[in-house]
DNA sequence: AATTACCATTTTGTTAACAATCTTTGTCAA
DNA sequence: TTGACAAAGATTGTTAACAAAATGGTAATT
């Protein structure tokens, strides 16, 4: 019964606290390892979690709510899959609250926040120098949290986690080329904007941030699409 | 067993439908029909609704994780008591992303939406002839949230769809004086700005009409407590 | 060989009973 | 009167059994 969703969720050590489940898969999901589509049994998360059924489904049922998970009626709980519109409205609703959250800040951005972020840009390059990808992934997603939190504002905060989140389901997606996970130095910019007092420079360079990863999706054509070996093995194609 | 909350609630009618018991509740709470605090009891809102137990504990975790209703172990689910820095953070949030709405509807609104806004500044006149106050009430909210939908964008919606309810329970909280029921001409200037094509009217509008309605409330000191019978009753204020 | 019908298995959805916890009420003693 | 304590009742949390639906496979049919 281990089948491919468990073995990857096993990375994880087993926690019957609540809300443990959902922070589980939600950070499995920013971090790439949970691919879209991908089916979350009932029983292997069961079993993965050391907990009831009943938990499971409770998790599910947030996670859904949030667009991490696609709740399908008697078909089960799959990771969700974004269309392409969805990739669409996500990234115009982060170009929206993004570019406010950094516009703020430079007009005033407390010491801890900044230093704060300033650890995190080192973070991205030990990550990026020991060439750890999984890292990369996650402080890439972090990163525009930790923005966020540096308006010590709880709700704001919870909005750009997920729509960073559903970003990930995007970038596995829609991702062409591997801009998302490079950084580069756009980050640092946005800091040094911040830091400088520029909001303008602030909002402007976080927009080409954030626009450079989303041209560095294929919204136009098909999605990732998983195999149809229908097709594929039928030779017509 | 007819208690209050079930009261409050049966002004609705029964129906079976999934996602429809949050739909009344969270309407509700938009509409000032359930004040924070209210108890809202599994039985009761089985019975109201005519579902079983688990369709309703469904919608109060939804319910929970929106942060309208809370949910205590042990204890049942109340309508959600935010806190004087909750608030102050949903105000945040709500000025940094309205403003940007209305300030990118001003570079471009399509003529659907801006109709629709249009006829919503109508149905307020409507309503405020008729003194209709809950209808005011909650087209005054209605109203932010409609501002997010010309931008044809699920994500963004929900997100002030969520913020705009918390507000509710915020105004019914700490709401001193009746402004903000009370959005005069402002929505229409608003409006008025986004029509001009003019991007910082729009924003400045926006944001002085959020704050006006925050400046009507009372985050100061006591929200408004539910009634001390103790102290009360025994005369010693 | 392809398609359809059918049955067995698996998985999800629902219900109901049970357990645990909290609240209320009543009692008793200080 | 006040407080602690305990029993009763009510409410929530959990589990397990059951029902319903989907999945997968087999065999019959065209």
């Amino acid at each position: 019964m281990t089948n491919d969703a468990q073995q990857k969720l096993n990375t994880m050590q087993t926690d019957p606290d609540e809300q443990m489940i959902v922070d589980r898969i939600y950070s499995a999901v920013m971090e790439q390892k949970l691919a879209p589509r991908t089916k979350l049994s009932e029983a292997a998360l069961c079993e993965t979690f050391g907990v009831g059924r009943m938990r499971v489904r409770r998790a599910l049922l947030l996670l859904d709510s949030q667009g991490i998970v696609d709740l399908r009626s008697n078909r089960g709980a799959y990771v969700a899959c974004p269309s392409a519109d969805e990739a669409r409205e996500v990234f115009a609703a982060r170009l929206m609250i993004e570019t406010g959250i950094v516009r703020e800040l430079a007009r005033g951005v407390s010491d801890t926040g900044l230093s704060a972020l300033r650890r995190h840009i080192e973070q991205e390059d030990i990550a990026r120098t020991k060439d750890d990808r999984t890292e990369m992934i996650r402080l890439s997603g972090a990163f525009h949290v930790e923005l966020a939190r540096c308006h010590d504002n709880t709700v704001l905060t919870r909005v750009v986690r997920e729509l960073v989140t559903r970003s990930s389901l995007i970038v596995a997606l829609f991702g062409a080329n591997r801009s998302s996970t490079c950084p580069d130095d756009e980050h640092a910019s946005i800091i040094e904007a911040i830091a400088d007092g520029d909001p303008q420079a602030a909002e402007d360079s976080i927009r080409h941030h954030i626009l450079h990863v989303q041209n560095g999706l294929d919204l136009e054509q098909s999605q990732k699409a998983e195999p149809d070996l229908a097709k594929i093995l039928t030779g017509r194609m």
